[in-house]
DNA sequence: AATATTAGTTGACAACGTCAATTAATATGT
DNA sequence: ACATATTAATTGACGTTGTCAACTAATATT
């Protein structure tokens, strides 16, 4: 009742994580697309022939997940499932057009979301903030 | 397949966003809290006698949403819901001893993921991504 | 040729949040 | 004072999304 029992850091983090997050910006980014479906389609989009695991790899998903998550993205046109001719297990998932154009788009209301925080930051503060967001994202993904 | 289509801010933004979002860290924070049930204890911690739907506001979420949350926060042992007796129709909603040992362990947690991330980070940039976080904070919550 | 491994899929399920309808308590208008 | 409106919270039905374990199909291994 009153004074916080967690830390500034953890705040600020939850925070951001929240806003930015699967269930900030309504939950979508963009359209009918949701963080998990923009991530999976920008994995796909940038691996040549990707095979379904690979996208649950990258987000932390179970093979299974993976499939679902592919498939639903195939059903909104936005990839596509081609048998590999070198291993038919394998998919290769292939962005198409449409899809490139909902990223293209949910990248923009992205950025815009973006930049409108950062007019309303410190200037001193807000001139680092890319380049301390981007050093994070790399010791993240290590 | 091969340059990304989205701009690096974006995918920073997401990175972050997934890593420490409800999905990151094994998606849950702690033990059996997942990361809106973290915040909303923390939103209860800090408010005195709070309302089911100031629950829900702090979170985005209906008041169903909010109801269900809440709910589910005591059926964990971490609030308790009581009747105001100034207003009836209100739920004072008040954290627990169990619920303030549990945020602080979630806090000790999500604390140490970030110190580690700041010791892989160039020293340079790690002494200024506490303030950078902090400001982006204050800013998103207006 | 028989067996093991690998990629992907599927059914059953659980978690979580929304919507719309409902209940119970308090405010408001006449 | 009484009828009506408003408000906080709850509930049932539902949709979405991901997991687990069992399965299929293709390729490797022995």
């Amino acid at each position: 009742m009153g004074k916080p029992i967690i830390s500034e850091t953890s705040r600020s983090l939850m925070d951001i994580a929240w806003y930015f997050g699967p269930k900030g910006l309504n939950g979508e980014c963009c359209d009918n697309l949701s963080m998990p479906e923009f991530l999976a389609l920008d994995k796909i989009s940038t691996s040549r022939d990707c095979p379904v695991q690979d996208v649950g790899n990258s987000l932390g998903f179970t093979k299974s997940g993976a499939t679902r998550i592919v498939n639903r993205l195939e059903k909104k046109g936005y990839v596509q499932k081609i048998k590999s001719n070198e291993d038919a297990r394998f998919c290769c998932v292939v962005i198409t057009e449409k899809g490139k154009n909902v990223i293209k788009a949910a990248d923009l209301r992205y950025v815009k979301q973006f930049e409108e925080m950062l007019s309303k930051m410190p200037g001193k503060i807000a001139s680092k903030t890319k380049e301390v967001l981007a050093a994070m994202a790399r010791t993240i993904k290590g």
